[in-house]
Formats: structure tokens, sequence, C-alpha cells
DNA sequence: CTGTTAGCGCCTTCAG
DNA sequence: CTGAAGGCGCTAACAG
């Protein structure tokens, strides 16, 4: 097969453990980082066989003796969704700087789904899991991190676990989002979409409910429109409130997926437009007639500071003391969000 | 550690031989499959025993021996981008089927990126990679594929190499969408954006030229706009455009984000709008004020077949001959794209 | 400073 | 039908 350890020392007139010193001593590897003490000639020696043979070091190999893979396993609730994929992005830039590779699944929003996936990725000697959970049952993520897996949850929360997380200020963010609305001069908003199984959709409607409370508005029950995160639940809810005898003036979107539905319907229903609010942000915001603010996520900050939370922790546990699940620090980091007001073209 | 296999065959009663025959042999792990001489009352022992202490099969240590890690490697160009993503999803959905794992990868549309990425993957054992190459030079892809490693390109195709592929009708595509905006009436009609380093690129543009040519049309290169694939790309395109003395009526745009940067510009600049036949079609795509006509691709079926595709070529290898590229099929799969015409909602 | 010796967890002849 | 033994490619003591 492949050049191996065994060809370079041959060739280099040395033995292999030699030429694995050289390998991880000298190398850049956060892995080792010491200098291991090899002689300089013979080092170059190695080097060049090792250069001449086209050798690379065998990772899996190498995984089998120290127990450690440098990949860390990613699992999203979707693959094809600008948000998610930020995040991954943002883990993959900080996974990458200290030499991680990342494996990425989708857990296609279905628990079930996600402990498969889960445990696969744990057959691989991964040295550590991000996850976003897609439900309410940490179980089988909190078993794997009993385990001894690092782990953190990131943008969903699962809520009894003893897991770090990173997410966003939902809930400030979108009691900002209510105000900014309420000091327009809009009294009746509604709330559209949130599945409540979801952490970042319960935190969102209590910024939302917040904010009336101070403003000391009593809340009509029927603009409160619970239910789903995607496009189509936005559509829908938009339809039904339509039909009401009297539509709310302005609204309040749990997500992007949902506002756009929103739009969409109102689209197709030539409505005369309520004012949206929406959490997410996209460039093509201004390009959606009804949209007068936005709260935008850091979604590639929050992969980052998951990517290094992780890389933390694994070190952390190499070092000898448990999985890091104890540290003092705040386990739960959460990221500011930024509103902005839509400018108005072309309405 | 965690437990092993030796730990199955002490609660068993059994060795560990026996324990390894009844895990891959009954497993209905596309790599054995065959069906190995174990009395039933044995295997259900050890069955039992596994099941008892929890026991998981280590993908990595069965790996070294039987050379596959029942993971494939995936080196995209961007990860925040609808488009790839989809194409991730249905790799992933393929993968899924025949218990193979996706690693995921972002070269971030650099060649350098990309060569390191590809190292790295390799370096993990994957048994196969699907690629969207950054570039025109397709040299350690080849090299790689040379070694042995089984390989398909998805979406963006490096000539030159011997590889599978799997992209859509890019010629035939902008061919029809040009079609379309001919049969209107527009006779001034611009190409915008497109990195010729892309086949994706050059091939759009050659549908284009053709349309033209069967038309009867002579082109005025002023109205050639190449170079980028981003959204800014399209937006200084536009810009320059509308500071002609005769801007376009109509305009085809090489991929989405180019279109979306035509539209904001044309916004921007309150321009009196030329129409816009755009490859790539998105759910918004009815909010974009020019958009006329769009080529939908068909990018989760172009993931589906790549993974198909790569399977089969492990299996191939593995069933002994070569890599597979020498195979009499068609090597390039052409995916057929959706003209579509967009409801001119809103204007 | 460097070589020898054991494995990491699993699979696979080769004998029984 | 099952067990013993050797090894995949690499690293980690332990001796020199």
């Amino acid at each position: 097969m492949s050049t191996t350890i065994k060809d370079v020392a041959y060739k280099a007139g040395v033995s292999t453990a030699t030429v694995s010193r050289v390998l991880s001593g000298y190398s850049t590897d956060p892995i080792g980082g010491v200098f291991r003490p090899v002689a300089e000639k013979t080092r170059l020696r190695v080097i060049d066989a090792a250069n001449n043979l086209g050798y690379r070091l065998n990772y899996t190999a190498r995984g089998l003796k120290t127990q450690s893979t440098m990949t860390v396993a990613v699992v999203l609730p979707e693959l094809s969704n600008d948000f998610f994929m930020d995040v991954a992005e943002g883990i993959e830039q900080e996974l990458n700087i200290c030499g991680y590779t990342m494996l990425i699944a989708s857990s296609l929003n279905s628990v079930e789904e996600e402990k498969k996936r889960v445990l696969m990725l744990a057959d691989r000697m991964v040295d550590g899991m991000i996850i976003t959970p897609s439900g309410t049952l940490g179980d089988h993520i909190q078993a794997l991190a009993d385990r001894g897996m690092p782990m953190v949850m990131v943008d969903r929360i699962v809520e009894g676990t003893s897991l770090d997380a990173v997410t966003s200020d939902n809930e400030g963010g979108t009691f900002q989002l209510t105000k900014a609305l309420l000091s327009d001069g809009f009294t009746r908003i509604a709330f559209v979409g949130g599945e409540i199984t979801y952490s970042t959709a319960r935190e969102r409607l209590s910024g939302f409910s917040r904010a009336l409370a101070e403003a000391g508005i009593k809340f009509d029950p029927s603009l409160l429109c619970l239910g789903g995160m995607e496009m189509h639940d936005g559509y829908e809810h938009m339809k039904n409130l339509l039909q009401k005898p009297n539509p709310p003036e302005a609204m309040v979107a749990v997500n992007l997926l949902v506002h756009l539905g929103i739009e969409r319907c109102l689209l197709d229903m030539k409505a005369k437009y309520p004012v949206i609010a929406g959490f997410d942000e996209a460039w093509f915001s201004p390009f959606l007639p009804a949209c007068r603010y936005t709260a935008a996520q850091d979604a590639v900050g929050m992969g980052r500071r998951a990517g290094q939370r992780i890389i933390e922790k694994i070190r952390k546990k190499r070092a000898g003391n448990g999985t890091g699940t104890e540290n003092s620090e705040e386990r739960i980091i959460r990221l500011p969000v930024k509103i902005n007001r839509t400018v108005p073209v072309m309405r």
C-alpha cells in the first residue's frame, strides 16, 4: 500500500522510533509541540527520506495509539441552511488553526437521526463533538459526555444537561426587536412561528413577551401564532391572520425562514403590508417588502467560539482532569445580536 | 477506556476472533455481508455480551486492518452557499444509505487551501473523495487518483483529468435561458459574471454565445462582462454597464450570487430595470424585481449521483480492479436544468 | 541521543 | 465451528 514509517526508517537507516520522533517532535502539530532530542543530522536524513518517498503520516494509525484523531464531529440540524452553514464555517476556521479536521453530519431535525449520527461519529473516534440538538431530550448527548467525550452545544440548548453552550442573546434580541416596533407606535403586534422544542424559539418568545409587558400592553392571544420554523409555517400563519377580523399592524418573526414565508404570503394575497421585525438577517433583507427590522446574529462568530471551546475541552481532558464539564467559567456563552433598521428601498 | 472486543470476548466466554466474526459476518454492513460460520447459540451469547457491555465497534481500528474506514471526504469551495450545501445534503443522503459517513471540508475557493485540505483528508484514510475543484489545475487531484484514491468531481470539472464527474447541463441551460430572452424580443443582451477558471462559467458562456449565434445576432463585445462569481462582482459589472451610453435591455447572470448583485445595484441606482435571466433559482427569486427567467439546477440530485458514483468506485476498487477510472460508462454525467419563468408579482 | 519492545482495537489466516 | 497468533501503522516507555 502507501509508504509507511517503516519504509522511511529503512531508507534513512534508523529505527521507526526515531522517525516517529522527528515526525511528531518537530511538527508544528499542537499534539506534540515539544522538542524531541534527535540529532540534527539524523533528523535531516529522516526528513529527506520521508520527502523522497512521498511519505504521509497516517493519522488513523496514530489515533489508535494516542487515542486522538485530531478530528471533531459537528452535528447540525440541516446542511442547506445559511445560518447553520455560517456556524459550520466558523467552526472550521477555528479548528483548522489548531490542525483539527471537521467531520460534519446533519440530523435532519430529527432526534432519531441525531442519535444515529452521534453514535456513528463517536464510533469514528472523534476527539470531541459540537452539536445543535434537534429536540428537548439530551439523554444520548449527556450520556456521551459522561463517557468522557468533550461536547459543546451551539445555537440550541438542551436544559438539564451539564454541557457548555454557545448561542445568541435570543431573549434580548427579540426584546429589542419588539421594542423597536413599539416605539414606532405599533401596539397590535403578532409573534409568528417558533417550535417550542427549541430553546431559541422559547427564548425569543420570552423576549417578545417581556417587551410587551414592560410597555404595559395587554396582549391579544389570537396574535400568538406559535409553531414551526420553516417557510411554509410563516406562510400558513400569515394566511390565518389575514382571515381574522382584525389582523396585526406589525409582527415579529421567529426566524428568517418564517419571515420569508410571511412575506411570500403577503405577496400572494396582495395584502396591505403589516410591518415585520424578523430575527436573523440576510443580504437580501432589503428586498423584502415588509421587512422593517432585523436582528442579525453573528453565526460565524458563534461557530468560532464553539470551536475554541471544544478545543479547550479536548486539551483539558488530555491534560488529565475529566471532561472539563466542571469548569468554573460561565457555561453558556451568549453572543449579542445587532438590531438593524432595514433601509426602506422601493416600497 | 471504552469497552473493546476483548471485554466482549471475555464476558461471552469466547475468543476475540469469534466476536469479530459475528460482528462483521452478521452485520448489515456492506463490507462483509457474507455469512460467517458461527453457531447460533454462540452468536447469541456474543450479541448479548456486546449489548450488556454497551459495546461499539471501533471503526478506526477496523480501518487500520481492513484499509477501509467507511468514510468519504467531500471538499467544497464554500460552506455558506446554498447550492453547495444542497449538493452536500444529497451526497450525505446517499452515503448514509450505504453506511458511509461524510467528512466535509471547504477549500475557500483557493487552490492552495484545496491542496492542503485534500491531503489532510487523505491522511485520514478516507475511502474516497468527492470534490468541486477550485481551479483549473488538477495535478494534486489526479495524483491522488493515480495513487488509487477513488475520486469524483462534482459541479466543476477540471479538464485533462480522467476522473468521473457529475454536473449540470450548463451549456444547454444557458442556451435556453438566452433563447427565452431572445424570443421575448430582446437583442441587446449582456452576459454578466463568470470566473473562467471554473468549467461551469466557461460552459455557461458558451451556451450564451451559441444562442446568440444561432439567432444571427452580432454581439456587442462591451456587453460581455466576464469575471467573478460573487455578489459584489454582479454589482460592479452592473454599475459599469449603467454608466455606458447604451446599456443592455436584458442580461444573463452567470449564477445566483451575481444575479443578486445586479439586482441590488439596480435598486441602489434606482435604475430602470433591464430584464434578467439568471442561472440558479431560489425560493426568493420571485422577490427579485428584475428576475424574469431562472435555470434551476438539481443540486441535491447532483449530490446523490456523486454519492452513488463514489460508492460504486470504492466497491469496484475493493473488488479488485484498479481505481475504476477505466470504466467504459460515460464519465461525465450532466443533469438537466429546468428553465422557469418567474411569476411577475409586484413589479 | 537512539534502538527494542509492546501494544492501541480489530481482523484474518492457519490450525485444530 | 472456534481459538491462537500475527500484524495494520504508529507511539511510548525502557533500556542502552
